[in-house]
RNA sequence: GCCUCUGUAGCUCAGUCGGUAGAGCAAGGGACUGAAAAUCCCUGUGUCGGCGGUUCGAUUCCACCCGGAGGCA
């Protein structure tokens, strides 16, 4: 017998958080936050992290599990949702996986195996620096030789993965591909419900820009001040807190600078789309204009749902 | 009122000595297994202001009209 479990995906500023919460509050459920951000604590205007009121009593897992100087990854973010999913099950709740952060959402759902350790910082800072020196190709060309198939597979310009993938074998003397093989014939204990919330794209457009206006009324310039000088690699990735810099450092005027967050934002809700159109699991409820208790009304109705089977 | 400049992609603009057009930005599509709010790849979307004229053919030349900018009054 399988752990059901219920994901909820979907572009930001489409209403999953709202939409996790009632599920959570009609069908007995805890939440289990799946945004890459929202791990970082302190770190809340900006990521749109939910509020005390917002959680309306449901308990939120992954939020403030690490601190903004901390590099945080996909590794470590399986191996805490997969024990508070644990938890939450051995309580008698339903865990709901609600989150934007596709990469997240599918390392935990098809059990992903991040539990080797094959890491390497300073590998990789020297394969960085090999890069930049002598370009991305003679990485590329030495992947193409030890692993042609994710050679292939990676276009010879993205850095990153071409990396990654010369780290793996270069750590654990497995290729890339074959790591991938072992991890897809790891069986999952998740019986798996996915839904994405779908959204008017103008409409979510709208509904981004509004919220960065929001963001800004509420806080955010101090509290990139505040963290500014905490945040470093992953954490500062996130959009919202680059930008202000600029202003900051009085690069860029305050309406330059949320102008970038706004266009940021909306483009990050396009890959967003992008990654969670390419599963054919998931299953598509449209949630423009919609309150939470009407979207959680269509997601009660269809067929397959852990309560209704 | 007169003179000059100007109107081309969502924006800023280039261009066609007459053969229906292209850059940057914006935008759209896609990929994605330890930085994923990251990273990478692909794509020009257009009554060339309007209506006529000349021409085999006009976005290009001419006339007029409409809209902008500047100058003289």
């Amino acid at each position: 017998m399988k752990q059901p479990l219920l994901m909820i995906a979907g572009p930001t500023a489409s209403g999953k958080t709202a939409v996790a919460v009632e599920l959570a509050l009609r069908h007995g459920g805890e939440v289990v936050s799946a945004d890459s951000m929202q791990v970082y604590r302190g770190m809340d205007i900006g990521t749109a992290k939910p509020t005390k009121e917002e959680m309306k009593g449901i308990p939120h897992h992954l939020l403030d599990v690490a601190e903004p100087e901390q590099p945080f990854s996909v590794a470590d973010y399986t191996a805490l949702a997969n024990k508070a999913i644990g938890d939450i099950a051995a309580r008698g709740h339903l865990p709901i996986l609600a989150g934007g952060t596709g990469l997240y959402l599918r390392a935990v759902t098809d059990y992903l195996d991040f539990s080797e350790g094959n890491s390497d910082d300073s590998l990789r800072a020297e394969l960085q620096k090999t890069a930049q020196e002598q370009g991305i190709g003679i990485l590329y060309e030495q992947l193409a030789q030890i692993d042609p198939q994710s050679a292939e597979r990676i276009h010879p310009n993205d850095e990153k993965r071409i990396i990654r993938a010369l780290e793996v074998y270069r750590v654990t003397g497995i290729t890339m591909t074959e790591h991938q093989k072992k991890a897809a014939s790891r069986p999952s204990p998740y019986d798996t419900f996915r839904v994405g919330l779908a959204y008017d794209r103008q409409k979510l457009y709208d509904r981004i820009n509004r919220r960065v206006t929001r963001m800004l009324e509420m806080g955010l310039t101090e509290e990139a001040i505040e963290l500014m000088d905490r945040m470093q690699g992953t954490s500062f990735q996130s959009i919202g807190y680059k930008e202000m810099e600029q202003y900051l450092k009085g690069e860029a005027s305050l309406q330059e600078a949320a102008e970038q967050i706004r266009r940021a934002t909306r483009r990050y809700a396009k890959r967003q789309m992008t990654f969670f159109r390419a599963d054919p699991r998931i299953v598509w409820i449209d949630a423009t204009d919609k309150t939470a208790p009407q979207v959680v009304d269509e997601i009660d109705g269809l067929q397959g749902t852990p309560w209704n089977r």
